[in-house]
DNA sequence: GCCGCTATGTGAAGTGCTTCACAGTAGGCA
DNA sequence: TGCCTACTGTGAAGCACTTCACATAGCGGC
């Protein structure tokens, strides 16, 4: 099994497919490069690829009519970017720009969906996952109707370290997990100001859960954040 | 064809299966009936069969821990619930209850999956559909982060005119809707208080665009109503 | 080493929504 | 018929978060 194939395995859309269907697509795609900054696709395009990231990572963001941005997701390393076009053919519905230098492996529609058709069982657990993915973005909403934002951002920066642990090394998440961000960025994926952030996340340091740098932020006691969250 | 048939042709997460399949589909299910206030189940239940409304509807609940609640839908005829539990096998994430006297197919998970093994194409209706769910919540979720409570209200006010007019005739949306609800309702289901949502309300009848009574709101002007949202 | 950019930290004023408190009203039902 | 309950309407006080304004600090490039 060659890197690409090691990669898909991981990616969530692809995880539960048997390990010969995983094989196929791979050997379908085509790796691109993409500096710092390039926008690989943006909202309102023709979706007509897949792109499974293999190094780097990839910021999804929406744009409000005021021209406010937030950031919907951070994907890294075996994450899956644009997958609902392929299976709706809608437009883009956000924009994906490149968070560092990154390399993707590209799929295109018509390679995914001749995949899809010789495959039958694969339809199965893209089902399943899909499903999965509609249960988390219905708590995410919840969360905002019910959740302040101090434990929203709990709750985010944990998952944010269950993400980097998901792509690394497989293990429980131990506390030092430093999850690399911007304090801009976390909220512009809470929905929230930086200011309130920053304010939020030195209540968090006072209490000893973590600790903040530039650039960064440390989990020194995720117990202590779960519990709260 | 019969009522069972034509009614799952109607079905958002069916509508785009071939004929045959979902003859096959309704002649696999049996029609039970739920007084008003009934629950269909809970949050947290294993999840083991799929509901689809015959008549009436049914509120989807979640509660928050301070047993605050949030009505996450309404679901009318025509509609699917519990679809997800039946896709990836988790428990259920919220809990169903009868908003007034119901009837509903309801379709066990062995039936469903043994149907959807048989046929394939079905997988495939099923991935667009669900990739549309994604979307429309993803839609959601930026709304909450983008939107006040005016814009987020008047948005709903139309998404729940269309819906009526889905299950209904399907025309243009006419000036004279008239939605069915209560302003706690609309709270729970827009993460505000009622009097948040009243005030609201009492502002677009003032400007004429939708007219106010128990237990119902009629849309005067939809388009006005739109150009605002 | 210094400049400039970007990120962080923090206070003051403003705003949108909540909660609370209460008054009015329509409709179901005894 | 009249009562009771659920829904609607509204003002006042409070709170969470925003916006604005500015100070400070790390870091890369020259």
């Amino acid at each position: 099994m060659n890197e690409r194939e090691e990669l898909i395995r991981d990616i969530p859309l692809l995880a539960r497919l048997p390990e010969d269907d995983v094989r196929a697509l791979a050997s379908r795609g085509r790796v691109r490069s993409y500096a710092s900054g390039t926008v690989i696709f943006q909202e309102g395009d023709p979706g007509d690829s897949l792109y499974i990231v293999i190094e780097g990572s990839v910021r999804i963001v929406v744009s409000s009519a005021k021209g406010e941005e937030a950031t919907v997701a951070l994907l890294g390393p075996g994450e899956c970017v644009g997958d609902l076009a392929l299976l709706d053919g809608r437009p883009r519905s956000a924009s994906a720009i490149a968070a560092e230098h990154s390399r993707a492996l590209v799929v295109t529609r018509e390679e995914f969906s001749r995949w899809l058709t010789q495959r039958p069982k694969a339809a199965f657990a893209l089902l399943e996952t899909l499903s999965l993915r509609v249960r988390r973005t219905d708590e995410a909403l919840t969360d905002f109707a019910f959740l302040d934002l101090a434990h929203r951002l709990a709750k985010r920066l944990l998952d944010l370290a269950n993400a980097q642990r998901d792509v690394q090394a497989r293990g429980a998440l131990a506390p030092g997990a430093r999850i690399r961000t911007t304090q801009a960025e976390l909220g512009s994926m809470l929905g929230a100001s930086r200011e309130s952030v920053n304010k939020q996340l030195n209540m968090f340091a006072r209490e000893g859960w973590i600790a903040l740098s530039r650039g960064s932020v440390t989990l020194l006691d995720p117990e202590a954040l779960r519990t709260f969250a």
